[in-house]
DNA sequence: TAAAATTTTTAGATTAATCTAAATAAAATA
DNA sequence: TATTTTATTTAGATTAATCTAAAAATTTTA
């Protein structure tokens, strides 16, 4: 198996590489890993000698196939144990991050298999996000942020593009939590605030900034 | 907190002074934990910078109390991650060691007091180990080898001196897991060993070795 | 109790992951 | 396009945990 800083290393290629397929820089991973871009280098050729990634040098980097696949596997658990604390513990959603970024190093298929089992084979994490299959597969829907949208639609909300504490702390106090229905009541023109009626009930208006982050089933 | 590595040590110096209180050696610990006596004496030197144990060179350690209570709180963590893996999740008990060998060390007071609510706060492991609770404080209970008792004397099996896959199998096999109740019918001059009657019902007879190894209580 | 055997420690190297500082390549800009 | 700026890589060190081989201490035994 990988080694726990291999394994940190990929992951945070996959989440730079999410969304813009572009290779990954030196500097971006330095950043995400908290390390200098001269460790990055090191380990860049290490994971390169693995065939983890494509690197060339002063061009970036991709995951390779496998490397792709280890990521995956690596997410799938993290996602996993944050909805088994959630879920069967009785932690709250912010409060679960930093303990599953322990747990997704535990090494035994089997575990992981019987835990998704156990927790009934959810598809989504505690803040929206996709679970990867056993093998790596993962489905994404197809979400909308809520700062696209126009007035009169209408969603669930499905998804976060940010998943810090203190905007799950707000999304909470806002009534926003996944699963809740909204519809664009307003669009604020002069500011970009959106108002709009949470569960067919109370009216809420948010700023530009809270709608970026907030993803929507439509 | 300690590393990895340091609680691995602690742990391995619990386990060998377990019973005879007295200090264990370079080499007990370099065999316990698959390392050479040399490593041995490094780690020494710095556990017991760390007041982590009480060691005078060429004279063995001790655990100092704070030593003590960071073993007993990695077994906490073991047993009661063996309890969730077999109880919650189908694991059988000769499958738990390597993996809860992983989890003990995630590092988390709320996860772990929270897991032993959702067990219900388990007193024993699977293999009727005693799980020292949230202060590190240890119940033992008073167990007596079958290979100790009398004829005619009867009790429910209820702890293992030995964990060995192999050997889990085998009481598996013989209908001798923990809760079972036994009474001992004849000892056998000729090679020591042992026939009893399981849950009133069933008569076996088991090796020296093997009554050696099983727990009860009267 | 002196010699032999065993255990433990020290000395010096090695590996993985990291760092700082300097060198080099690529990108931006004038 | 030449120069400046920025990003990346290389060189050389550092730290934690390990190792082998040699030295030193302890224990066993003759």
């Amino acid at each position: 198996m990988h080694s726990f800083t291999e394994e940190n290393y990929l992951k945070s290629i996959y989440h730079l590489s999410e969304g813009n397929q572009l290779a990954v820089s030196t500097n971006q991973i330095a950043e995400m890993t908290n390390t200098k871009a001269a460790s990055v280098t090191d380990m860049l050729k290490k994971l390169s000698e693995k065939k983890l990634i494509n690197y060339i040098k002063y061009q970036g980097v991709t995951l390779s196939s496998s490397g792709l696949n280890a990521a995956l596997i690596i997410i799938r658990k993290h996602r996993l144990w944050e909805v088994f604390l959630v879920e069967k513990l009785g932690f709250k959603w912010d409060e679960v991050h930093d303990i599953a970024e322990e747990l997704e190093h535990i090494n035994s298929e089997t575990l992981i298999n019987r835990l998704d089992d156990f927790l009934e084979n959810p598809t989504a994490d505690p803040h929206g996000d996709p679970i990867p299959d056993r093998s790596g597969l993962i489905k994404h829907k197809k979400l909308v942020k809520i700062s696209e949208m126009k007035s009169g639609e209408s969603g669930t909300v499905s998804g976060l593009s940010e998943h810090s504490s203190v905007f799950l702390r707000l999304l909470e106090k806002l009534g926003l939590t996944l699963g809740t229905k909204i519809m664009i009541t307003e669009l604020i023109e002069f500011d970009g605030s959106i108002m709009l009626k949470v569960n067919h009930n109370t009216d809420r208006t948010i700023s530009r900034e809270v709608a970026k982050n907030i993803l929507v089933i439509l």
